[in-house]
RNA sequence: GUGGACGUGGCGAAGCGGUUAACGCACCGGAUUGUGGCUCCGGCAUACGUGGGUUCGAUCCCCAUCGUUCACCCCA
C-alpha cells in the first residue's frame, strides 16, 4: 500500500506512459487545429496575483468564493494557482499592450488549471484545459468561428457523442431589465423554492431556471427567459451567430435555461456536452465576455472564447483507441549473448538510433529466450542478435520476427543494407 | 462543503469471527546446449489502508481517521 505521507494529493493524477500517448495526441490535435484557424499560442504563468481572478472571474462565483488555491508568497503577496485560463490571457493581453497591435488578437493556450473541489468523475483539483480567445471583435463571425473550431476539433478527434447547447445571456443592460422581470415573476413563490434556489434568488436568479428540483415547477417554467428579452443589439448579434452556424452546418440546440457560471459572460454562451459521460459532462464551454478586458484594466474591448477539459475529452475516447495511441513498440530489439558482445551491441544500438530507429535491449540479465520474448512484447519486427560469434566476426544476425528468416550482416552493411 | 458505497499481493478478485487468506492476470524460470509469440510445469511476493475498541481469538463486528468512488452544489 501507499505510504500516506507520500501519496499524491487528492484530485491529482499521475499520467503514466500507458496514457501519455493519448494525451500527446489530444494536445497535438488541439495545437494543429488552432494553428489552422490562425490562433497563436500564449503561455501565461500558472499562478497570478489573486486579484486577477477575483476581478476577472468574478468574486460572486463559486470558483473565487471557495475553489481557489490561494497562498501568500514570501513577499507577502497573495497569489493564486490559476483556476481557468481566460483571466490570465486577458491580463497578459493588457499588460503586454497587445491591444496596440493587430486586432482582433487570436490566441490559444493549453495547460494545467487548479480548483479546490471534491474529486469526482471528470473533475479534478489539477486538471488540464486548452482554450481559445478572440479579443477585440464583436463580430458574430468571431463567435461562430470559435464554436466551429471546437466542433471541428471534436470531430477530428473522433469524438461524436456530444451535442452543442447554445444560448444568449445578453448584456448588462438587457440582463438588468430581465432580472427585474424574473424576480417579479418568481417573488410570489419564492418561499416554496428549494433551499438552493432561495439563495439563488438573490445571488444568481438565472440559475433557478435550470434547477433540477424547481426547474419543472409551472411558475418556473413559465418564467421569462433572458433570450426572449434581449435588447435590440444583443438580439441582432445572436441572430447573426445562429445564421453563421447554420451556414457552417454546425448543429446546435437552443437551450434558454443554460447560463454559465463565470461572471464575465455576455451574449453568446455555449456548451459542448458529452452524451455518454457522468454528471460532469461538459467537455467544452465558452462564450462572449465583452466587459472583461476593461475590467482587468485594459481598453474596452470585446472578446469570445472557450475552454475544454482534456480529461473529459480523453474519457470520451474509446479505450482501445487510447491503448493504441500509447502502444509500447520498437523497430528493433537487440539480443546480446556474452560479455564480449556487449561492446559491439551498444555501438550497434547507437548507430541504429542515430539512424532514426526505435531500439532497445535487455539490461535485466535475461536469458536468450527471454530476450526473444521481449522482442515480441515490443512487437519489434526485427531482432538483432549479437553473440560472441557475431562479435568476433564484426557482424550481427538479423532475425525477421515474422518469417523467422535470419541472415548475417557485417556492421558496415547494417545500415546501408537498410535492414529494417 | 453535503450525502451514499467501498478500501485484501503490481493489477483484478474470493473469503466475512478461529483457513497454510483461494483463484485469475502480470512477472521470473524450465520443458536437452544461442531462437520467441500457443501449451505444459514450477516459482514469485509474505497482501487484509491506518489507529483504537469488542472478543479467548478479528481480514471479517464497532468507532475514528485517511484514501478511493458516485451523486449533490458548481464546473472543464
Amino acid at each position: 500500500m501507499v505510504v500516506a505521507d507520500y501519496a499524491r494529493p487528492p484530485g491529482t493524477a499521475d499520467i503514466l506512459p500507458e496514457q501519455a500517448g493519448a494525451w500527446q495526441f489530444v494536445e497535438a490535435k488541439a495545437r494543429e487545429v488552432c494553428e489552422r484557424y490562425h490562433f497563436r499560442e500564449v503561455r501565461t504563468p500558472v499562478f497570478e496575483h489573486t486579484e486577477v481572478f477575483e476581478r476577472g472571474v468574478g468574486d460572486t462565483t463559486d470558483i473565487v468564493q471557495k475553489e481557489m488555491y490561494t497562498f501568500t508568497d514570501r513577499g507577502g503577496r497573495s497569489m493564486t494557482l490559476r483556476p481557468e485560463g481566460t483571466a490570465g490571457v486577458v491580463r497578459a493581453f493588457n499588460e503586454e499592450k497587445l491591444y496596440g497591435g493587430n486586432l482582433p488578437g487570436k490566441f490559444f493556450y493549453l495547460g494545467p488549471m487548479f480548483r479546490y473541489e471534491k474529486k469526482q468523475a471528470g473533475r479534478y483539483r489539477q486538471f488540464h484545459q486548452y482554450g481559445v480567445e478572440v479579443i477585440g471583435s464583436d463580430d458574430a463571425r468571431a463567435d461562430a468561428e470559435v464554436i466551429e473550431l471546437a466542433d471541428c476539433y471534436l470531430k477530428e478527434l473522433g469524438v461524436d457523442k456530444y451535442r452543442l447547447e447554445l444560448n444568449s445571456v445578453g448584456c448588462p443592460t438587457c440582463r438588468a431589465a430581465h432580472k427585474a422581470l424574473l424576480l417579479a415573476h418568481l417573488a410570489p413563490v419564492k418561499e416554496e423554492l428549494c433551499a438552493d434556489c432561495q439563495t439563488r434568488f438573490d445571488k444568481n436568479p438565472l440559475r433557478i431556471l435550470d434547477c433540477k428540483i424547481d426547474g419543472k415547477r409551472p411558475e418556473v417554467m413559465s418564467a421569462p427567459m433572458i433570450v426572449d428579452h434581449l435588447c435590440a443589439d444583443c438580439a441582432a448579434h445572436f441572430a447573426g451567430v445562429k445564421g453563421y452556424l447554420d451556414a457552417l452546418r454546425v448543429t446546435y440546440e437552443l437551450v434558454p435555461t443554460m447560463v454559465r457560471g463565470l461572471d464575465y459572460y455576455t451574449r453568446t454562451a455555449f456548451e459542448f456536452v458529452g452524451t455518454e459521460l457522468g454528471a460532469q459532462s461538459t467537455i467544452i464551454g465558452g462564450g462572449r465576455y465583452n466587459g472583461l478586458v476593461g475590467m482587468l484594466g485594459g481598453p474596452d474591448l470585446p472578446g469570445v472564447g472557450f475552454a475544454g477539459g482534456l480529461e473529459r475529452l480523453l474519457m470520451t475516447l474509446a479505450e482501445d483507441k487510447v491503448a493504441a495511441l500509447s502502444a509500447d513498440t520498437l523497430d528493433a530489439y537487440v539480443i546480446v549473448m556474452g560479455e564480449a558482445a556487449n561492446r559491439l551491441a551498444v555501438q550497434v544500438m547507437q548507430r541504429l538510433r542515430a539512424y532514426g530507429l526505435k531500439v532497445d535491449a535487455d539490461y535485466a540479465g535475461r536469458g536468450f529466450k527471454a530476450q526473444l520474448k521481449q522482442a515480441d512484447r515490443f512487437s519489434a519486427p526485427v531482432a538483432v542478435i549479437i553473440g560472441d560469434d557475431e562479435a568476433a566476426a564484426k557482424s550481427v544476425t538479423l532475425r525477421d520476427m515474422v518469417s523467422k528468416e535470419q541472415r548475417l550482416v557485417t556492421i558496415e552493411h547494417l545500415l546501408e543494407d537498410k535492414d529494417r
